[in-house]
DNA sequence: ATTAGCACTCAACGACATAGAGTGCTAACA
DNA sequence: TGTTAGCACTCTATGTCGTTGAGTGCTAAT
């Protein structure tokens, strides 16, 4: 048994009423609504077929049909219409991305906004994974006599600081020439690349500074490795969590809190959006996700890019049954402009 | 009529009958487990009183009785148990606190996540407000030919950074040059405080770097206040969201609903949080709060200072029948805590 | 003032009937 | 041979009704 154009057309008009109505789609529905010159009967045998084949699902015996897991990634992959978003959401986008942008957290926290809100679902966003960078420029600054700021800045210009303790005061002077030190030895390498044995090298290079230097070397590094290698570094924003309370589907408060609960752990959401890393968009349909409290969820990530470098993600989950056609326009367009974004705001 | 002291004995007993097993309490129940040597008959007479009084509500008219707010007010003040948090609790917390403290973003989280997990309620954790904080360092740091970083560091050793273009390069020297005449001139001010007169009066007794300093005074004073005086400046953490699912009142979908969707509007939980911004503790009972969607909640919330000055608060919600002298013992001794922690951190 | 007794109230629960949407099968039809 | 009308059947959802039981409020006795 072999799809052919009626069974397509049949099983398309199931997923559009299906995504529209929640309710499951029977087969007068189909043949009234859709046009397709035949009567209920036939449809009926056509969706009996379809099922066999696994595209259609029966809730119970006298119900009528709703879309496989199967049935939404058929529709993704060939039956879906390409639709582009409206040109009052490009400006809308536009808008939003163009203000406050002095830290690439703050454009991340309004890209989950706008991505929410555009689409209706929940979105999830994560920023720049420090750990692949290379180091720029080390800066150290006084903050008292005994503690020590360290800012660290990549290559994609992401900054992080943390502190330190020192035993014996140095001057401002003295932190300015390390600094420089540092950033001309460390320059280039990427902060995973960074380790004792590195370190002692370069400590042996450097004869002028020898007590600020070894004060500072034993601080430092580990300081830099310990603030930019643990997962926690990656900040996970989220926005519009509640939004599924909207859909038929979560009336179920069991199924809302097994939702959100998930959403609640940062650690495996964080991995449920890197997997695919390097694909540029990915649309997890149902149980393909790896993650049982969302097998009855969609998500659809993008990610963004410095320099041509995947520095983050930006997706959204919603069910199975979602807007398939709209939120991959959304997603495909705010992740474009992000990217224009960065990279203009960057290297300009 | 007066509250008599056994009305108290009886209003207590309904009090933690009704927060352990969030049934409405009958005088049977009351007569019989708690030991005031009187038939259910005169505790009724006596419910019947306390209901008149408003310190008991009858769901429905065959229905035993729960507390109202008031009820929970007067056991707040006068009624409520002093405990005080087990040596097991102690020690955890103080094991928690000691790890990973190099930004005060991690205290905060780490704060947010054992608030919620010792309570079972759903914690709310603000960081530092740097507004009304005092200038201390201010560092700037080359990105690259077009861009510099603005590192600003407050009395309360709170690390801030915020990017700016500028049209002529500088080098790595005259920038540090700039820095310390800046950390010169404005350490001490309040960054509320600095206007534009201000920086004028500043750029006019500085004739040695007149070109760096315009470049910068033109770009670094906005980007200072900008990036501070905005309310986004303050991070709220939250955990233990879906800790409400566990909650019988909460079986309402719409309850549930509300409640997170209110958690997820930023704006309203931290101006609610810092109500009573310098009381040390408030507890804020049902609708006492002023805040529509949590008005069948309490909220009980702790600062935490430095340097004797409140900079964050911590707090904890939860359904009005919460057990109020454990979470208050709680959250009393973690924000004694994180106090010591921080004024250890970033004093010594 | 306290209490036993009793009629009354009302949510919760389960049993049962009904409606309605949809299916699968059969037989007739083009 | 594919299509369709017709019909019996299935199963959820919804509504009704009676029962149960916890709890109240009142009255009369202690």
């Amino acid at each position: 048994m072999e799809l052919d154009e009626r069974k397509l057309k049949i099983l398309q008009a199931v997923i559009n009423s299906y995504i529209t109505t929640v309710e499951p789609v029977g087969s007068r529905t189909v043949s009234k609504k859709y046009d397709l010159g035949v009567s209920s009967a036939t449809v009926r045998n056509e969706m009996s077929d379809l099922e066999e084949l696994g595209y259609l699902i029966k809730p119970y015996t006298s119900a009528g049909r709703i879309p496989s897991d199967k049935a939404y990634r058929l529709y993704v992959d060939c039956l879906m219409p390409k639709t582009d978003i409206s040109g009052k959401e490009k400006t809308e986008i536009k808008k939003v991305l163009r203000k406050e942008m002095n830290q690439i957290d703050n454009i991340v926290q309004n890209v989950a906004k706008i991505l929410s809100q555009l689409t209706s679902y929940t979105s999830l966003v994560i920023t720049p994974q420090i750990k692949q960078s290379r180091l720029k420029h080390i800066q150290l600054v006084p903050i008292n006599e005994s503690k020590v700021l360290v800012v660290i800045v990549t290559e994609s210009n992401i900054v992080k600081n943390a502190t330190f303790r020192i035993d014996n005061e140095l001057s401002s002077e003295q932190l300015h020439k390390v600094s420089n030190l540092l950033t001309e030895k460390f320059k280039g390498y990427k902060i995973s690349d960074i380790n004792m044995q590195l370190v002692q090298n370069l400590v042996n290079e450097m004869y002028e500074f020898k007590d600020a230097i070894n004060i500072v070397m034993k601080n430092v590094v580990p300081i830099i490795k310990q603030s930019v290698e643990k997962e926690s570094e990656i900040n996970l924003y989220s926005h519009g969590m509640t939004n599924i309370f909207d859909f038929p589907e979560y009336n179920d408060i069991e199924k809302a809190r097994n939702f959100l609960e998930f959403l609640g752990d940062r650690d495996s959401v964080v991995d449920m959006l890197l997997r695919n890393e390097n694909q540029d968009m990915v649309i997890t349909i149902g149980n393909e996700n790896l993650y049982k409290p969302v097998q009855d969820c969609s998500l659809i990530t993008a990610t963004y890019k410095l320099n041509g470098k995947m520095i983050g993600k930006i997706g959204v989950i919603g069910p199975t049954r979602m807007d398939y056609s709209k939120v991959i326009s959304i997603v495909k367009s705010i992740s474009t402009n992000v990217n224009e974004i960065l990279n203009k705001y960057y290297f300009e």
